[in-house]
DNA sequence: GTTACACTTGGTC
DNA sequence: ATCGGACGAATTCGG
DNA sequence: CCGAATTCGTCCGATGACCAAGTGTAAC
């Protein structure tokens, strides 16, 4: 585990990402089989590989929790250290090489952990200097305001200088040589990979929060603070170190010299990338094939700005198929075997038990790709009524009755119908054995694909998505607005001619969703950012002024939002939100609401979140509004209007 | 002991 | 989901 | 025709809102 950690602390050392593969491509070539997959599949962030259905379930809380215990440090000390870089991986860093200092300080070898007292209640606010807003402000916690935001409160005063930890590099572990001595696990190299992933389904298999906690904290004391740092970094999902799934698949290409192509076809069957580590190592690539239920991950659509610019790249023969507001979804069928897939490659069958059932019953076998949405006698119900499905495991006749679920299906991956493909494409295996008419039509073009898809017989629950053929961007923008009248989110335009691409965002599909709608809204608080957007205000949570008798003039928040500016406007921003904050509470701080921004989003929803009773889906900043007043901002009744 | 609620986590777009 | 930023390869421009 | 500048493709990182399940805790 060290090595690695100390090979992530180089990759992450650079920006150039011919570096990052060649860095990595040395640091893999050494290792064994049973490191090497385990290294893969950390570098892409997760603990288990991406067809493993398991999670740790450790977020940010039970870090947290683990990491206070391992440093021995109070609770609140996590917090306070992860508004320092806004990096966990980082606060534990710091964290734990606090605790040698400590321990080297007292003059101890290694020993045992010191007993504190038993912690209080974690979110309980902490007064003082940095609140450090534990628990409440990790990535993903929900820690938006709810009440009203209205009035300016007591002009708390603006502190000092807090942007002043800026170049901080990452913390690197080369200089440091062997350490061996001061390991509190006792001597040693400390874990292996393959025993730092065995440690983390302990954890899975621990089940209840606090005993992973214990198993966590077993696991960090047994470890170097860059190793913790790494662990924990893996547990979060987030390495930061600017290398994911694209450039590994070159590090591992680079690495037993073998060709990007022959890494990138084994990674579109395989979702595990260890397994493909060590396929390229023994020149085995070419055994990674499509497999009836082992799921190959979705190809992708780049989204596209207009019509005319569809047209441009793509040229004469458009095909235009809507797309549909539910869930990706991937189906195999083998005889009475059925299993669905999602975009991440779990299994969802049991989610979807109508759908599985209906496709029971069909006379073909193989793999199709479409969408999963909530529908009723054939028509299409908004993905709000979808979402009350998802996750449910094993939902009951009530929930069944009430969302009826369906099934368009855009494209086939493999199939038992239709002429045999040509010869160097294999049939589909089945844990190992051939299955004999199943073939793979990921090399056929699209336009074929479509012929054999549009020969199966499908049964209710089960459609065929809609297709048409549009010849230029006028044309285009018809079959657009048809399909907005149909419900739908908008088209997916796709070449006939191209092959499926598995996981792949390219050229071939590109989507085309309506414009934003945009609203004036005025920005009533903002919150330092996360990883590298620490040191900047860069979130903004945004209200628009009450218009409801009795309450004119209150500003009540619609949403948050992050992106949109470039770093200059947001740099600019977090200076003047730094002399304008009206109190801070944590992260969170709110600043006089003068800012007017542009916003814009997907739609508008009903919302318990936000004390407008409204959110806007996928929010985005536009533009700044400087020429604006708060008083010439959106009022709530336009923001109902929108929500409909 | 049972029930209700809050918190945490993970996964969809 | 979405977006901005960065890198590197491909393409165009300037001499 | 070659090197410099520009464009394009692709990747990475940071972040929104919603919902359900499972634990843990408080209230009865």
């Amino acid at each position: 585990m060290r090595r690695w950690a100390e090979t992530a602390s180089d990759v992450a050392a650079t920006t150039r990402t011919s570096e990052k593969v060649a860095r990595l491509g040395a640091y893999l070539r050494a290792l064994d089989d049973a490191s090497l997959r385990v290294a893969c599949v950390f570098l892409t962030g997760r603990p288990f590989p991406a067809s493993d259905p398991r999670t740790v379930g450790t977020g940010w809380a039970a870090v947290q929790a683990a990491v206070e215990r391992a440093a021995e440090v109070g609770p609140g000390a996590f917090g306070a250290a992860y508004d320092r870089s806004s990096d966990p991986g980082r606060a534990t860093h710091e964290l734990l090489v606090q605790r040698d200092a400590r321990r080297v300080a007292r003059g101890e070898g290694g020993g045992g952990g010191v007993e504190h007292g038993p912690r209080a209640r974690a979110g309980g606010l902490e007064a003082g200097g940095i609140e450090p807003g534990g628990g409440v402000a990790g990535p993903g916690a929900d820690n938006q305001p709810r009440g009203g935001v209205a009035g300016p409160g007591a002009g708390n005063q603006p502190r000092g200088a807090d942007a002043g930890s800026e170049a901080d590099n990452q913390p690197r572990g080369a200089d440091a040589g062997p350490e061996a001595d001061n390991q509190p696990g006792g001597p040693g190299p400390g874990p292996t990979l393959p025993e730092v992933q065995a440690a983390f389904a302990e954890m899975v298999a621990a089940r209840r929060p606090a005993a992973r906690i214990d198993r966590l904290v077993a696991l960090l004391d047994r470890l170097d603070p860059l190793g913790a740092m790494y662990v924990v970094k893996v547990l979060s999902g987030d390495l930061r170190i600017g290398l994911r799934g694209g450039l590994l698949e070159a590090a591992i290409a680079a690495a037993f010299g073998r060709p990007l192509e022959d890494v990138q076809r084994a990674m579109m069957a395989s979702g595990d990338v260890g397994e493909v580590a060590v396929l390229a190592r023994e020149d085995r690539l070419a055994e990674a094939r499509p497999a009836l239920f082992r799921p190959l991950l979705p190809m992708l659509a780049s989204p596209a700005g207009d019509a005319a610019e569809i047209a441009d790249r793509l040229g004469p023969p458009l095909w235009a198929e809507d797309k549909y507001d539910g869930i990706r979804a991937q189906l195999h069928k083998l005889g009475s075997d059925v299993r669905i897939f999602s975009r991440d490659l779990h299994d969802i069958t049991g989610q979807f038990p109508e759908v599985a059932d209906a496709a029971r019953a069909m006379p073909w076998d193989g793999i199709l790709d479409g969408e999963l949405l909530a529908m009723e006698e054939g028509r299409i119900l908004p993905f709000a009524r979808l979402q009350n499905r998802l996750g449910r495991t094993a939902p009951g006749p009530e929930v069944l009755a009430a969302v009826p679920a369906g099934y368009v299906v855009f494209d086939a991956i493999a199939l038992s119908e239709g002429e045999p493909a040509p010869r160097d494409v294999r049939s589909l295996s089945v844990a190992g054995s051939v299955s004999r008419e199943v073939r793979p039509l990921l090399g056929l073009p699209l336009a074929e694909r479509r012929t054999r898809l549009e020969s199966l017989a499908l049964p209710d629950r089960i459609i065929l998505g809609r297709l048409e053929h549009p010849v230029s961007a006028v044309e285009l923008d018809a079959a657009f607005d048809a399909a907005r009248s149909r419900g739908n989110e908008g088209l997916v335009v796709k070449d006939p001619a191209s092959g499926y691409t598995p996981g792949r965002r390219g050229l071939a599909w590109l989507k085309l969703k309506k414009a934003l709608a945009t609203l004036d809204c005025v920005v009533v608080g903002v919150e330092v950012g996360h990883g590298k957007r620490h040191g900047v205000l860069s979130d903004y949570t945004f209200a628009v002024r009450d218009d409801r008798p009795g309450r004119e003039g209150q500003l009540v928040t619609v949403g948050k939002a992050y992106s949109g500016l470039t770093d200059r406007e947001i740099a600019e921003m977090t200076r003047w939100f730094e002399a304008h904050t009206l109190r801070r509470m944590g992260r969170y701080r709110l600043v006089e609401p003068t800012v007017v921004v542009e916003v814009a989003f997907d739609r508008v929803q009903p919302s318990a979140r936000h004390a407008s009773g409204f959110a806007m889906r996928f929010p985005r900043i536009a533009r700044l509004r400087p020429d604006k007043q708060p008083s010439e901002a959106d009022s709530l009744s336009a923001v109902a209007a929108l929500a409909r």
